[in-house]
RNA sequence: GCGGUCGUGGUGAAGUGGUUAACACAUCAGAUUGUGGCUCUGACACUCGAGGGUUCGAUUCCCUUCGAUCGCCCCA
């Protein structure tokens, strides 16, 4: 039988997890910062959330999505990504009702894609994301962006460039869909069969076809940039003012197409060239999604967000490795020895010391020795049979190697009293 | 979904169509019978990923399969 752990999921052990707390905690206190508070999704929800929000044409939704049916023949989906989930919860919950806006959250959690795995991608993975709800604003959409940079910049990454565009407002959108139409109608035929339905669902989509990318009618296709009202421009080139006031660097990329439905106005993507993360550059994705909320039943609101994935930050993040040490380890011989031992560590750990013992009976004091050393150890208590009839034990300290008796009832002012005498170095 | 590369002990990693499968690290034991980090000695691969084929003989060659990994695509 196999019981290897699927394709595209990892077993983060210890001392990765150490990273993770890191990371996370880093993440929190920026979150903290900029008021965003942390909303819990599920990690499924029903398959139609993800469908209505992201786009059924969209690769996601149509090809790489976990979807079953339960038990109660309900189609269930794990999530791909955060933004539904959220605002789905912010609609259930009437969140829109709450006097103060925008509404701001963070999540960070698994997302799940049924895609071919490689550096940078898995089946499983974690992402860090936004959503601020409730506002229109250019300074908003701002905020968020700078808040992203932030992230990367306080996890000492380098070499990232944030890439905007807009897709403009619904007018804006709905006269280039018509360009989109007319100009690739006529040649169908030259399409590939994606590209065919795409014509009729989401012609948008068609710029971003892999097959047809080379076709000269991509080229002449009418451009985003060119059909925007005049509402939709001139918030654009706010977002770029203020992004020159705040000094954060950008480029405008009128071919920034993201891969989900929901966007609208202002797009953005953070990506580097660090080359340790192989063939993905982006690091970050986000932008405006002002008709999602009412997609879902909610009120009219606008909203804007980001989420990027949290292997790939870590991939080139700068981590601050903490040493970590025991403040005692007992070391054991023989079955009262190991029995007395258990008394002390459980006496010590209830006063806050993190203990180690030995519980094997015949491992020599030699290897327990290397046991203390591995594990980064403060003091050894040594607890064998002639501790037990003395009722005192020998406490050695591993730096300074000095080794004293110490009685029983002594043992926790003992270690206290010299604990901060050295470094654990 | 499509391609490339790889799969030998706990780990890293040599190697050959023939049977004792190097080496290093780690681990355990002993020298040192209750005091480590050095040294020395010893122990440690009964599916060389799995299945099939070619062969007198395969870990080595061929096919299949599974897994890992990288890329295309797409995204985070």
């Amino acid at each position: 039988m196999n019981y290897q752990k699927q394709k595209g999921t990892v077993d983060i052990l210890p001392e990765e997890g150490k990273k993770w707390q890191y990371v996370e905690q880093v993440l929190r206190t920026i979150a903290g910062v900029y008021n965003f508070k942390e909303i819990r999704t599920p990690m499924f929800e029903a398959t139609e959330v993800f469908n209505r929000a992201a786009g059924e044409t969209s690769d996601m939704v149509s090809k790489e999505m976990y979807t079953f049916n339960d038990k109660g023949e309900r189609s269930i989906t794990l999530r791909p990504e955060g933004t539904a989930g959220v605002v789905r919860a912010y609609v259930e919950n009437k969140q829109f009702a709450l006097p103060e806006t925008p509404n701001k959250y963070y999540y960070m959690g698994p997302m799940f894609r049924y895609e071919r795995p490689q550096k940078g991608r898995q089946r499983q993975f974690n992402q860090f994301g936004v959503e601020a709800l409730g506002v229109e604003s250019p300074t908003l959409d701002v905020e968020v962006i700078a808040m992203a940079v932030t992230i990367f910049e306080s996890l000492g990454i380098k070499d990232v460039s944030v890439v905007i565009n807009t897709l403009g407002d619904q007018m804006s959108r709905a006269s280039h869909k018509e360009a989109l139409i007319n100009h690739f109608k006529p040649h169908i035929d030259e399409l590939c069969s994606d590209c065919k339905t795409r014509l009729e669902k989401n012609p948008l989509r068609i710029l971003d076809c892999k097959v047809d990318r080379n076709n000269p009618l991509m080229a002449s296709a009418p451009k985003t940039i060119d059909y925007l009202t005049d509402e939709a421009k001139s918030y654009f080139e706010e977002v770029c003012e203020l992004l020159d006031s705040l000094e954060i660097k950008y480029v405008v990329d009128s071919n920034l197409v993201r891969g989900l439905d929901y966007y609208s106005h202002t797009v953005f993507e953070v990506i580097s060239s660090d080359e340790r993360l192989g063939a993905q550059s982006t690091l970050c994705g986000g932008g405006r999604y002002n008709g999602l909320v009412k997609e879902f039943g909610g009120p009219e609101t606008p909203g804007i967000g980001f989420a990027f994935g949290m292997e790939r930050l870590m991939m080139v993040a700068d981590i601050e490795e903490e040493v970590e040490g025991l403040d005692a380890y007992i070391m054991t011989a023989g079955k009262d020895g190991a029995n007395l031992g258990l008394q002390i560590a459980t006496m010590l750990r209830v006063n806050g010391l993190s203990v180690e013992m030995n519980h094997q009976e015949t491992r020599s004091f030699k290897s327990q020795f290397k046991s203390v050393d591995r594990n980064n150890t403060h003091f050894v208590i040594i607890v064998g049979q002639d501790e037990v009839d003395k009722e005192a034990v020998q406490i050695k300290c591993v730096h300074d190697k000095e080794q004293q008796e110490v009685k029983l009832e002594n043992i926790l002012e003992f270690i206290e009293n010299h604990l901060g005498g050295h470094d654990h170095e």
